[in-house]
DNA sequence: TGTTAATTGATAATTATTATCATTATAGAA
DNA sequence: TTCTATAATGATAATAATTATCAATTAACA
């Protein structure tokens, strides 16, 4: 995981440097998505900040989130059933393990990754550019119960 | 790629295995998926039907592919974007390349694929189960296009 | 051929996201 | 600090994709 603090002054940096102009609201947004805690996605992030925003619109968390994507400073992981969850943490593309029981997703060091994608580009004759890779299944805890 | 006539036979097997009626617009459906051919979305499929089944409904085609998926024989890709395509030819976990300029894609074979999910399980203590892996890049054509 | 239950087509409902627009607040100049 | 131009916000309407509803139709099987 990257330092929550310096990914918080990285992005309001980068909103400064290309003119946006930096609300409550947007400071809040971004100091959420920074921490990249638990991935959330868009209700979780409005429902964190209703306490501290009575007036808060959920069109704000959507704008900010667009800008921020619009910059690469946020990850969005759009899950096969049609969930989205943002990482601001670490914004570039990475490997995810998520519980299918409790959802909790992890972030796994993958060395062979680097690799397969050189595999990939030679055997398909496509410069690769992205990927998304996510592992399923259930995490030791979850299994534990199940016992 | 699997035979797509051998793939047709074994969803509609299925289909009567589970007493499923066998309709004539149930027939078309499983006939496109059961090629897998260019990943169709379900407007793609519906958009063919129209010429056969001048009064197929949309719903129809979802609630085919909802069904056929429920078997296990029919895999549903989610993209980033929101998009959702089908292959019926090969409905299990398996990597995508995915060109970005003509939306091409390209199942390539790779090797070190089950290495990874071993090195996953080991490092994160999870059963893994399934597994989601494509790539994003441009295709040859589309690079030699750009020149 | 007749009966029953599943399927279909048409359309309404739902959900997530984006667009609109009047009001408010920020950034930078004076 | 105050003023001004412009961007951001909040409320809500619009949109798009998918799912639910329900009367009419049709497949399966006796």
């Amino acid at each position: 995981m990257s330092d929550p603090q310096k990914r918080f002054e990285t992005i309001i940096q980068k909103l400064r440097e290309n003119h946006y102009k930096i609300t409550p609201q947007r400071l809040a947004i971004v100091d959420i998505l920074s921490k990249g805690d638990g991935h959330p996605r868009v209700e979780d992030i409005y429902n964190q900040l209703k306490y501290d925003f009575p007036t808060m619109s959920l069109a704000t968390v959507y704008r900010n989130i667009v800008l921020i994507k619009s910059l690469g400073e946020v990850l969005e992981l759009g899950f096969p059933d049609g969930s989205n969850r943002y990482d601001g943490n670490k914004p570039y593309s990475h490997p995810h393990v998520i519980c299918i029981k409790c959802k909790k997703i992890v972030d796994p060091d993958l060395d062979s990754l680097d690799d397969m994608k050189k595999e990939v580009a030679n055997e398909t004759n496509f410069k690769i550019l992205n990927h998304r890779l996510d592992f399923f299944g259930i995490c030791g805890n979850c299994l534990a119960k199940e016992l």
